[in-house]
DNA sequence: GTCCGTTATCGAAGCGCTTCGATTAGTCAC
DNA sequence: GTGACTAATCGAAGCGCTTCGATAACGGAC
């Protein structure tokens, strides 16, 4: 394994100037700094990572919780994954994968074996047990996702508030007057997750807004539930002629159910959706929806934690602005 | 932050004594043994991750590359993702997530820099790229799939062949004689991941030894494809009751293809599907299949890495068994 | 010509742990 | 009682890096 020093005597120079070289946190001539450079390629020398923790109490690895649980859509798991992993190595540092499982005591871990530098945690609950940990360790954190009680802590997630008011301002533009939400199952709300309710009550409050009439109906994941809850909202309400799904697994199903009973998609129900894009693309007919910017809000979390690791001042909420892509999925109102 | 000298002293023992407790290479008395860990519970101590791997060469760390790629289901890539890491924590490891994306540099960063000790590499291609490098590095690794030539490195997947075969078994026990497979997209034949192939030749196989008629079909990942790829299928076979399904984007597709045909499932056409379980469990009707076991896959792979850790021979190959299980899309062939 | 402030470099200490002899006691066979 | 072990513990070296003075060389400014 080549060290330190060995750049550093084959570039002629001493091990601290080659750090030097690496960190950029002492002036090196311009000619020296070559040398080295050409040293380490011809070496092909990796500082050795447990050193240079050891020295500069810095690992330059994130930990990253990801949830587990039922409920939670694993593609936009996946892609917070993927965009925090992407983000971290533009900032020069690797994550580390931590399972919800593992809880506080994994969280503990990580940090007080100075494993990692910064945590983030995602599928945060409104009183989430991994809280007060959180703001007892002395590494920085962010949190995705918003709990009751935020104080001290760094939050980022898209505006689910927004986004339950922007899909129904959608519909009112298109001149919709009677709509619904069909909602996360009972248990997602009873969990006090927070976006799921927050959703409802952006919806809510745009329907009054809007002087609209509409209401929040949550449904279990399944198609049966799903079928069910169309043909009772369809009988209820008969003049209702737009939808707003956020529940993954049933929007298939909710157009489905809604075509089988004789109302054609968009001409007589407008349907809108709250899941991954690519989902909504894909889909028959492709549905207006609002997504979850997961490739923003993960890249956005390194960099928050990232200037807090800087000692930078950092807001405390981000909340991001919610966006509608329309689709075939929703028309204007007939008349 | 309190170190293994606080401990010491506050257990009056040397640090090396310490140590030795914690990694329990040398015998210590019972006694001190329980003085010391008395010690580290009331002060709190966690070994510097950094110190440790620094003096013992070891990081307790494990590299996970995982896919980007289209076409790869990211749910599969998910439950992979998280049994590694539960299998690693029961080895007292802690797993690094790389993206294919970063190649060959990252994983040579990550294992030159002793960020990690071992690697494990998903979606291996053929003929793929990070060989070479995998093979030169002075750590060990573990593929999840099998590539052209896999000598010298130790590979571990799900038994492809075997999965198309047991299906078409499946569908011979229950008297079909004309059946399909409706394949992955083109791509991924060319592309030689080997598992779209393997399915194919094992069903082609199996349709052989078993006299069945049967032939494989490619078909691109969406609805449009594979409602074409269904009338084609039943106008040119009128006699076709058997399908399996290796493309999860179209299984429900596929169905309702047939379905909207007027073949009845399974009354008239018996559907297999080769995808995860809780997809085949929430389709419509539930889907006999057979899953990858992501579940085992992962756990094993750790295993076999850390045998290689300790220096323990382990097999070049490991292929593990299908397991297909009935549910209501298959019955016998009416005659 | 002296003094001061840069700029570029070096040497040494030290980060917190593991590990390798060395040492001391204790046990047992004879 | 002696020699040969084994069990339990210690002390010190060293893992490869960063960082903090210290030093030297070099220009201006006066």
């Amino acid at each position: 394994m080549v060290k330190i020093t060995d750049v550093a005597r084959h570039a002629g120079v001493s091990p601290s100037t080659v750090s030097y070289v690496l960190s950029g946190k002492r002036s090196i001539s311009e000619e020296t700094r070559r040398r080295v450079r050409e040293s380490i390629r011809e070496l092909g020398y990796r500082p050795h990572a447990g050193a240079r923790a050891l020295a500069s109490s810095r690992s330059n690895v994130l930990a990253l919780m990801i949830p587990l649980r039922s409920g939670i859509a694993v593609p936009v798991v996946m892609q917070f994954a993927v965009s925090v992993v992407t983000a971290a190595r533009r900032h020069d540092h690797d994550v580390l994968l931590l399972t919800q499982e593992e809880g506080e005591d994994g969280l503990r871990r990580v940090a007080d074996s100075a494993l990692v530098d910064a945590l983030i945690v995602m599928d945060v609950q409104m009183k989430d047990p991994r809280l007060p940990l959180l703001r007892s360790l002395d590494r920085p954190s962010v949190l995705i996702g918003f709990p009751a009680d935020a104080d001290d802590l760094t939050c980022i997630d898209l505006d689910f508030h927004a986004a339950g008011a922007v899909c129904v301002e959608h519909l009112a533009e298109l001149g919709h007057r009677e709509i619904a939400l069909i909602g996360s199952p009972p248990e997602v709300y009873a969990r006090q997750t927070g976006y799921a309710q927050r959703v409802a009550d952006g919806f809510a409050e745009a329907v009054r807004a809007h002087g609209l009439s509409g209401d929040v109906h949550p449904c279990e994941a399944t198609a049966d539930a799903a079928r069910e809850l169309v043909g009772r909202l369809l009988a209820e309400r008969p003049g209702l002629t737009g939808v707003l799904v956020h529940n993954e697994p049933v929007v298939g199903t909710v157009v489905r159910a809604l075509r089988a009973a004789g109302r054609r998609v968009p001409e007589d129900v407008s349907v809108v959706a709250m899941c991954p894009d690519e989902m909504a693309e894909h889909a028959e007919p492709p549905l207006s929806s609002v997504a979850i910017p997961a490739e923003e809000v993960g890249g956005r979390a390194v960099d928050l934690l990232m200037a807090k690791l800087e000692g930078a001042p950092v807001p405390a909420a981000t909340l991001l602005p919610p966006t509608l892509t329309r689709r075939a999925s929703s028309a204007p109102a007939a008349h």
